[in-house]
DNA sequence: CCAGACGTTGTT
DNA sequence: GTCTGG
DNA sequence: CCAGACGTTGTT
DNA sequence: GTCTGG
């Protein structure tokens, strides 16, 4: 799965490597120089930038946790959206939260890094930072919906990130259910979002990126408090510091 | 046929 | 909206 | 959609 | 074989 995700770069930044602007105006707590987060927690359904085959050009704004367009109720809302934060792979062309989705509403997520935890016994769990080898910012693959809350009126975007099969690499990562967010290489990305072809085409065409280009170190436990969202909760994890007995 | 589900599995 | 379990 | 029913009520 | 309850 991935539930814990980093953007830490600017809106600037993510403009500059995708060489796409931010169209409109910003959601008030966001400006060109803001980094958009260092620990971003999926169960808090943040508000991130992501390229949508709606608007493949430009940037857009999508909550994470994704609400089917047919989600009738608020209550329904918040209530899916606490399940729809992944998609697996596998099965995204027949579950019906995300076969209209995957169909024309595909969307690249931008990403610095995320976060897994390793099962180290019973009790124990170690956090692990994972990012790629050249490129700070990359892009996982995501699915997009449009829903309008009854209560307002108001339309909601939303997204989920879409998982396969962990590697080598993040199987080590003892993901117990052993799956890892669908990272998109270059030309992926084009696939991803291109309008021509297919869903089920283009995942019979896509490739996983290559387990080498994947790094993984150890982080603190600064992850799992309150005040996570800071720059200190990417810093490798200093083992001696805790084994000291 | 129709009611009910629709999704995934984590942190403090 | 569309699928599925009963 | 598919498992399970599907019929009526007596004689020794 | 065909209907029906779930």
């Amino acid at each position: 799965m991935c539930y814990h995700a980093s953007v830490a770069a600017t809106l600037e930044q993510l403009s500059n490597h995708y060489q796409k602007p931010f169209l409109g105006e910003f959601p008030s707590f966001f400006s060109p120089t803001n980094l958009v987060g260092y620990h971003l927690s999926g169960f808090n359904f943040p508000l991130l930038p992501i390229i949508s085959q709606e608007q493949p050009n430009a940037f857009s704004f999508a909550n994470w946790g994704l609400i089917p367009s047919w989600i009738k109720f608020r209550e329904e809302a918040e209530s899916i959206r606490l399940n729809t934060l992944n998609a697996k792979i596998e099965t995204l062309l027949e579950k019906p939260s995300f076969k209209q989705a995957v169909v024309s509403q595909r969307c690249l997520i931008p990403l610095t890094g995320f976060f897994e935890w390793k099962q180290i016994n019973s009790k124990e769990k170690q956090p692990y930072f994972i990012h790629l080898q050249n490129s700070s910012i990359f892009s996982v693959a995501g699915i997009s919906e449009n829903w309008i809350n009854p209560e307002n009126q108001q339309m909601v975007r939303t997204f989920s990130i879409i998982t396969t099969e962990a590697n080598g690499l993040m199987s080590e990562i003892h993901n117990t259910k052993k799956q890892m967010p669908f990272i998109l290489s270059n030309e992926a990305e084009q696939l991803w979002l291109n309008q021509t072809i297919n869903a089920t085409e283009i995942l019979n065409e896509i490739n996983l990126i290559e387990e080498e280009k994947m790094q993984a170190y150890k982080i603190s436990k600064l992850i799992s408090s309150k005040v996570s969202n800071v720059p200190q909760v990417l810093l490798p994890f200093i083992e001696s510091q805790t084994k000291l007995f």
